[in-house]
DNA sequence: GCAAATTTGTTCGTATGTATT
DNA sequence: CAATACATACGAACAAATTTG
């Protein structure tokens, strides 16, 4: 069993990475000096070897300039447990305000883009509805320091709207909430939630607004909120993505202690 | 703006792939064909294209057979809230244990590691204790149907086996749940517990004991679950870490019907 | 502001090695 | 053992992005 030459150039590299011989944020030696250095190899071969650090992530190339370590990113920590009746966690309304700032960091949304149209095959299976429901959504998308951090879009059924919710097809904010809203206009209350996270690669608009390499090796967080009335029934339908190279999540349960959410890797 | 060619070519498979002309499974034509079949473009550049399918996870190539169409792997579904006194969600004990027979799969569990050791700073980070803390750590491997599915390992103080818990260091299941066994033993009772949740990309033991393709393309999801006694302060932390190809997350707030876990993508 | 130098990106060709059937 | 198919490695040329003089 050899080890090829470019995974040798590779693991060498990547050790000067872990010991921090070549700092984060700091340049490799140029194809040609990586040349050099290796027992002349090919510059195909030393490029062999840059490409497999930069699909482990520990490396990214910007074409006239070199290749650098990567930096970590200070992740953004959302806590997803919350009051189940008011719905706020997992970056909903008032909680991700607050979330942000404790952070010190700088909170932007974009304006709320309001659709009306037949659900997809998901949403009407996650709200329990039949084919062809009519739902309204309302998507929005999230940053931080400017930087692209989530974006979000709510289903509710349109029959909330006849019955009287129009501020949903305002595309505003409710600055009460939506939950507080559906209780005080139609008396509907929620009273849980489930959340289902799954990982999965970026399609093409996330992987734009979240400005991901092309290349697909940042993952997306998908986290799907299906809210219960006091029925049982579901009554709308949250869908969160989120670039999992700046994200990471808290769930308490029972009684947990305050204290800083300020934990690192 | 060009778009190199070996983008173009993967675009269209990837078109080939989507639209089901390519069927999961199924085999792309060698790279000879390819070749052929595009403009008789290098068979570098074929594998280019190629290189670019497998990295956004749609192709993977076998040597000396060819290049296939992945399946999608039915997920794994872990519902991570449960009981905060028994601490029986997230792949725990019993609650592990019916999950999966619910879904028809047939679980096994490697024998138990045990080690005592000090305590890394991520862990006496996450347990609130200072450096050089020991600790006992119990490590257990998951297989579902003989794949790989999680890794977990949790971490109790030294502490508590010197003060009379010593079935902790036995390498044995303890069927009560070690929840139970704290309580009755030491009259430490879980309160509560928070989760703390991550993606990365999985380091060398990770990606052989999951059989991960070697290049990174795979993330991990890590979990860490901090545990909490009726005084506040950290009683145990577990580590899993999933690989996100084939494991999803449910989590329960407040009031959820009960219902079918067998939702898929 | 422009031109040259530097650096990475794409594409070709060729040869040889390794895994599977 | 032979045929097939992917894996590694080399060399070369030109293109595109960026920085420097």
């Amino acid at each position: 069993m050899v080890t090829p030459m470019y995974r040798q150039i590779a693991e060498d590299l990547r050790g000067q990475i872990e010991t921090g011989q070549l700092a984060p944020g700091g340049r490799l030696p140029t194809e040609l000096e990586l040349r050099a250095k290796y027992n002349n190899a090919s510059r195909n071969t030393v490029r062999d070897a840059i490409k497999w650090l930069t699909a482990l992530g520990l490396v990214a190339t910007r074409p006239g300039q070199g290749t650098f370590v990567v930096e970590k990113i200070d992740p953004f920590i959302t806590t997803l447990s919350g009051d189940p009746k008011t719905g706020f966690g997992g970056g909903e309304g008032t909680r991700y305000r607050s979330e942000v700032s404790s952070r010190k960091r700088t909170p932007k949304t974009s304006r709320i883009r309001v659709e009306i149209q037949e659900a997809a095959p998901e949403v009407v299976e996650k709200l329990g509805k039949p084919s062809g429901t009519v739902v309204i959504s309302r998507h929005e998308k999230r940053y931080l320091d400017g930087t692209p951090w989530s974006m979000l879009t709510s289903f509710y059924l349109m029959d909330f709207v006849t019955r009287g919710a129009v501020r949903l097809t305002s595309p505003e904010d409710i600055p009460e909430g939506t939950v507080q809203y559906l209780a005080d206009t139609l008396g509907i209350h929620q009273m849980g939630y489930r959340d289902w996270l799954a990982v999965r690669t970026p399609d093409g608009n996330e992987a734009e607004f979240f400005r991901l390499p092309p290349d697909g090796r940042t993952s997306i967080i998908e986290i799907s909120r299906t809210a219960f009335d006091g029925n049982g029934q579901p009554m709308r339908l949250t869908v969160s993505v989120y670039p999992a190279d700046r994200n990471q999540f808290l769930i308490d349960f029972g009684q947990v202690p305050e204290q800083e959410k300020d934990q690192e890797t």
